[in-house]
DNA sequence: ATTTTCGAGATTTTT
DNA sequence: TCTCGAAAAT
């Protein structure tokens, strides 16, 4: 156990600065690398232990559940006894302990359940159809822009609560809410919505919680939305204690409504910058920096760092197809292990989109190189999980979503017919679809649907007396739904859903104590899990999104599929142009700095994006190159025929990268093989295109490529 | 009338 | 890998 006092020995004239400044508002810009979970944890204990703070006055706030578990731990470490204030956590994780309390305090409704955006998609889905109104263009099913508009409505849907009159103004949203407020569902942004609306409106209840925090720090606020930075500010109101920590150069949740320009403009009592960057080498922090400095938007600086150089410089590997790249990922992963004494778990393979791991996938199991896909997709986000949760949610809730989900799985014959005679009749006599089934007589027609009715039912009686597990485990072998994946032999399945009553278990010993731990509180609770939460750490090698990375560090990095429309990705820059870009380097930026010892880059010629093969590697490659002169190295199994690709663009990296930038401006005289010379007119960058006035030719619109530099 | 099967197409990132 | 829709099978 590291004490106190030993940390703070270990602390720079900087970090110790953050650690003492403790009153007023105070903004830390931590590049990467600099410690900042270190000096968190520090000064939460400098508040504890040296001024005399209980832990329940504090509210330490991050962005993600893994930083939060990672503070709780080192926190814990750090306290005699090992204790960590309930306020150390995420901020939704604060909303939910918000409402619990204020929720039964002001007369809200009491069973209120989380629901995930399919769920909520589901509901609008329904209201919609309802209407009459099914979408037919895109992506058939796809209700992401109806979703939007009902998002943006989250106004209402907390305003509707205490009841006013519904906004009649609009129909159909109205409507939506009105089968919200029969499910009194509230999704990830309804909870931050409906705590500030709280806070908002109920003046005892915002000085009680002001009154409660004498210090607010929060983790990466270059990442927090509106909404965020409104919560901690208020809650900071009271003592006027606010500590923030970001990164404007780590800042890549913007697509989501992230505002990192909050953080860039505030104007604190006292600023604190660190710089010192501990965990990357000497090389790689020159070639992230190299590539971060291309961004205008941005405050210029840059990192130090005092670790030894390696000897060991960053490799780019160009591959000419996916295949051959995943290959070479995994020929190099074997060799660190086996040539270079690299566990597995000291590697990760960082990429822009899920999708692109499934090569990776094969061509590691093919080198029988152990790999775990760190939050694919999340264990109660699976579908035989949700399945499960929908099958309780039925029993405890008589939740038609969960009835829709679960009506036909395992398959019962209940159809799209079906499913319409009960929506009939439910919404006729304004009851539920579980008791249309009795009503109107389908549960008599059909045997299998008859006893889904009598299974529910006898679930209820049960529902009291036994355990949640217990009656999970009831629920799954009589409805069928264990035997149906027995069937499938799919032992995966089969084994999800033994974690989940292992789980259930868990959390029912956890919670013996509460008194309200009921069916109902676990489906609230369940709601906000996440697999990290059950994970083991094998020693394996960890294939992620950059995304998802962030936070993290490792000896060894290798991100793969760094083309040009991948990361950066074309369809970003094609919807918000600049802005996008530059969103993207920073993903890059926060890419190369998770890597302590060992960067990797690698591309291939072919990959398909839209209809246009991204064959070209990435812009961002080159502009390490720029920066840092050549840091690559190639190596590897290549056959000459590889060689020759690879040396043909490293050898081009002083040309730009197409389609990076016009290669011809206005007027710039050119010659084509057929049309002879010309001149350019005008010339479109993202197409790659430029139109040329050739001398007998007239006007034509050309591919910027096949064009040279006239030549007398 | 419903379910199963099969092939095609799509797929950013997350609390 | 997953979803969707059409065709085939029950």
């Amino acid at each position: 156990m590291e004490t106190f006092k030993t940390l703070l020995k270990t602390l720079t004239p900087d970090q110790l600065g953050a650690v003492q400044a403790t009153e007023g508002h105070v903004r830390v810009v931590a590049g990467a690398g600099s410690g900042k979970t270190r000096t968190l944890v520090a000064r939460y204990a400098h508040l504890t232990a040296a001024l005399g703070v209980p832990q329940s006055d504090i509210l330490c706030l991050t962005f993600t559940n893994k930083a939060a578990q990672e503070m709780r731990t080192r926190i814990a470490d750090l306290t005699p006894g090992g204790s960590v204030g309930d306020f150390v956590t995420t901020i939704h994780g604060f909303c939910v302990k918000f409402l619990r309390e204020e929720i039964y305090r002001l007369g809200y409704p009491q069973n209120y359940l989380i629901f995930d955006g399919e769920d909520m998609k589901t509901v609008v889905k329904e209201v919609l159809e309802e209407n009459g109104i099914v979408r037919r263009s895109g992506i058939v099913g796809n209700y992401l822009d109806e979703l939007a508009v009902f998002k943006a409505a989250t106004p209402y849907i907390v305003r509707y609560v205490t009841p006013t009159q519904l906004p009649g103004e609009v129909p159909l949203l109205a409507q939506m809410i009105l089968r919200q407020r029969r499910y009194f569902a509230l999704d990830f942004d309804d909870l931050l919505f409906f705590t500030l609306h709280i806070l908002n409106n109920f003046p005892a209840v915002r000085e009680h919680w002001q009154q409660q925090f004498q210090y607010v720090m929060v983790d990466e606020v270059q990442d927090c939305d509106k909404p965020e930075w409104v919560l901690f500010t208020i809650l900071s109101g009271g003592y006027g204690n606010l500590f923030i920590v970001g990164d404007a150069d780590q800042a890549i949740y913007e697509w989501k409504g992230a505002h990192p320009e909050l953080f860039v403009g505030y104007a604190p009592d006292t600023d604190i910058y660190l710089k010192e960057n501990f965990r990357s080498r000497p090389n790689i922090v020159a070639l992230a920096d190299a590539i971060i400095c291309n961004n205008k938007n941005r405050l210029p600086r840059t990192s130090v760092t005092k670790r030894p150089a390696a000897g060991f410089r960053t490799t780019w590997h160009h591959c000419r197809n996916e295949r051959l790249e995943a290959a070479t990922l995994a020929a190099t992963l074997r060799a660190l292990h086996d040539r270079d004494g690299f566990r597995w778990s000291d590697a990760a393979v960082l990429y822009r989109a899920t999708y692109l791991s499934r090569a990776i996938e094969q061509a590691l199991m093919a080198e029988k190189v152990p790999y775990v896909i760190w939050g694919g997709v999340r264990f109660f986000e699976r579908k035989e999980i949700k399945d499960a949760l929908a099958y309780l949610r039925l029993v405890a809730l008589d939740d038609d979503v969960a009835f829709k989900r679960i009506a036909n799985v395992p398959s019962r014959k209940i159809g799209k017919k079906t499913m319409a005679l009960l929506q009939g009749y439910a919404s006729a006599r304004g009851c539920s679809l579980l008791a249309a089934l009795g009503g109107s007589g389908v549960a008599a027609r059909n045997p299998a649907a008859g006893r889904l009715a009598a299974l529910v039912a006898e679930a209820r009686t049960l529902m009291d007396a036994s355990s949640i597990a217990a009656l999970l485990e009831w629920l799954l072998d009589r409805s069928g739904l264990l035997e149906q994946y027995r069937v499938d032999t799919e032992e995966e399945r089969l084994e999800n859903l033994q974690e989940l009553v292992k789980s259930v278990r868990l959390y029912e010993e956890d919670n013996r104590n509460e008194e309200d731990a009921g069916l109902r509180t676990y489906l609230q609770d369940v709601a906000l899990y996440t697999n990290a939460d059950y994970r083991k750490d094998d020693d394996k090698v960890k294939l992620m999104t950059v995304h998802q990375a962030k936070g993290l560090e490792f000896p060894a990095v290798w991100i793969y599929g760094l083309n040009e429309g991948v990361l950066p990705s074309h369809r970003t820059i094609r919807e918000r142009g600049e802005a996008g870009l530059e969103e993207e380097r920073r993903l890059m930026y926060v890419a190369c700095t998770r890597a302590m010892d060992r960067l990797y880059f690698s591309d291939s010629e072919g990959f398909n994006v839209q209809n246009s093969l991204a064959k070209y590697p990435s812009r961002f490659i080159r502009e390490a190159a720029d920066g840092c002169g050549p840091l690559y190295d190639v190596e590897g199994p290549f056959s000459p025929e590889l060689w020759k690709g690879t040396g043909r663009l490293i050898a081009g990296l002083d040309a730009p990268a197409p389609p990076a930038a016009p290669l011809f401006a206005p007027g710039a005289q050119v010659s084509h093989p057929v049309f002879g010379a010309g001149t350019v007119l005008e010339s479109d960058p993202d197409a790659g295109t430029v139109r040329v006035q050739f001398d007998g030719f007239g006007i034509r619109r050309l591919a910027g490529s096949v064009l040279e530099d006239f030549q007398e």
